[in-house]
DNA sequence: AGCCAATAAATTGTCGACAATCCAACTTGA
DNA sequence: TCAAGTTGGATTGTCGACAATTTATTGGCT
């Protein structure tokens, strides 16, 4: 059976591995659900061989864990991992805006801050609802990211890391975070960005994230995604 | 035709991707050769399909890329790359540093000031002789990594990053390296953790491990290793 | 009834063969 | 002679089937 979007890719493996990526981030694979191959491979109409090796890739992404003749399981969001990743976070986008300030080019730097301005008359126009901007091109965080001119930060961040920091970000009704304060803090890191304040905008940049960690934390703790099992 | 080491591992693809990491680290397979399935897969003694999921892992652990279509090749190590990922271990292991400066326990600093004087004298007896601590419990820097205390980042360090990173330190052959200067840093920064100074153990570690990029930079500057195309 | 051993079913790991694609050598024509 | 098209060989991608291991079920024993 065809699933949802079918995305034609050169390679059967590689369609199929973007395919689990996405079903497991938007949660139509439950968290901590088994991978069963055959049930899977006659979901989408493949065979055992390239499904298999899409799940050795989801390993390396990190969105389930195998165990030897026994089989993969999706990964189980928790805070403490939560807590280690964006700890991850912290270190690698706090960098990427160090490297940033002293590479981002000034056309792109006025694009972002054009881009800030419309997140800006979002929030005026819908009563601060939220944004949002998972992974596209809107992504205040992916454009720095891609501004460090580090392709193996970028490749780091952006293709390994993104899909799990996504997941989080999804399954927690992150209904206590403060967009507008979001927004004021993006803004102040873009500037550091465009004095060429590297120091500054890492500093920013770390803050930036530990705070959104610290909302998720409560999140977590407080709503039913945590406490199931 | 069985490969110097055969570990013993629960299933074959396991091995078969240890065993080509090791020989791609190495050198026993040289940079930008191209992976041949048949060829492999007769040499290690195994079908095309564990050894397909192999390469799928090497990929992930950026030893290898891949063409659809066209197949695998390995990487090759230039001066910029090099840079590029030393930037991330700048970002990653400095604050591995920070952190462990908080969570670190009092016996394991003791074995780790231990460790040095065991590097200070084998530096005394063997005039200055480079020690070989290649991933081994000796590693200075691994063993500061797994006291961070945050398990992704330790996966993230010492399973994703650290045969690239091996395979920097192994191919240069970096003669101008000065180890006693590398074990007074080591030793400031085991001091700094030892005094719980998070900011100066992670700003003493981003400026050791960037000193030693720039000598790898220079090595691979003036050596064959950087040229051979 | 409850627990352990033996057996059956299902799942993972591995293999060899076929299909699709790419690459190199060769032919053909201007 | 050179360029483009064609054909043959080799390599990668995919499949279905078998072997090995795990998990579930059944039966027997205390």
């Amino acid at each position: 059976m065809n699933n949802l979007i079918s995305i034609k890719s050169a390679t059967l493996s590689e369609d199929i591995a973007q395919q689990l990526t996405n079903a497991i981030v938007q949660g139509h694979i439950p968290q901590g659900s088994k991978i069963s191959e055959p049930e899977l491979a006659k979901q989408y109409g493949v065979s055992r061989g390239p499904l298999r090796e899409a799940i050795v890739k989801l390993e390396g992404l990190g969105l389930v864990t195998r165990t030897a003749n026994v089989g993969a399981r999706v990964i189980q969001l928790n805070t403490q991992d939560m807590l280690d990743t964006f700890t991850m976070r912290e270190a690698l986008e706090g960098m990427a805006a160090r490297l940033a300030a002293t590479t981002m080019p000034a056309d792109e730097i006025n694009s972002l801050y054009a881009l800030l301005d419309k997140h800006q008359a979002h929030l005026d126009a819908n009563q601060d609802e939220h944004y949002v901007q998972q992974g596209g091109n809107d992504d205040f965080h992916l454009r720095i990211i891609h501004a460090s001119g580090n392709a193996k930060l970028i490749r780091l961040l952006t293709e390994e890391l993104y899909a799990v920091i996504r997941m989080y970000r999804r399954h927690t009704s992150d209904q206590r975070s403060d967009p507008r304060q979001a927004l004021r803090e993006h803004k102040a890191i873009l500037d550091a960005i465009a004095n060429h304040e590297g120091d500054l905008a890492e500093l920013l940049m770390r803050r930036h994230i530990s705070r959104a960690s610290q909302l998720l934390k409560q999140a977590m703790e407080h709503s039913s995604v945590a406490s199931r099992i």
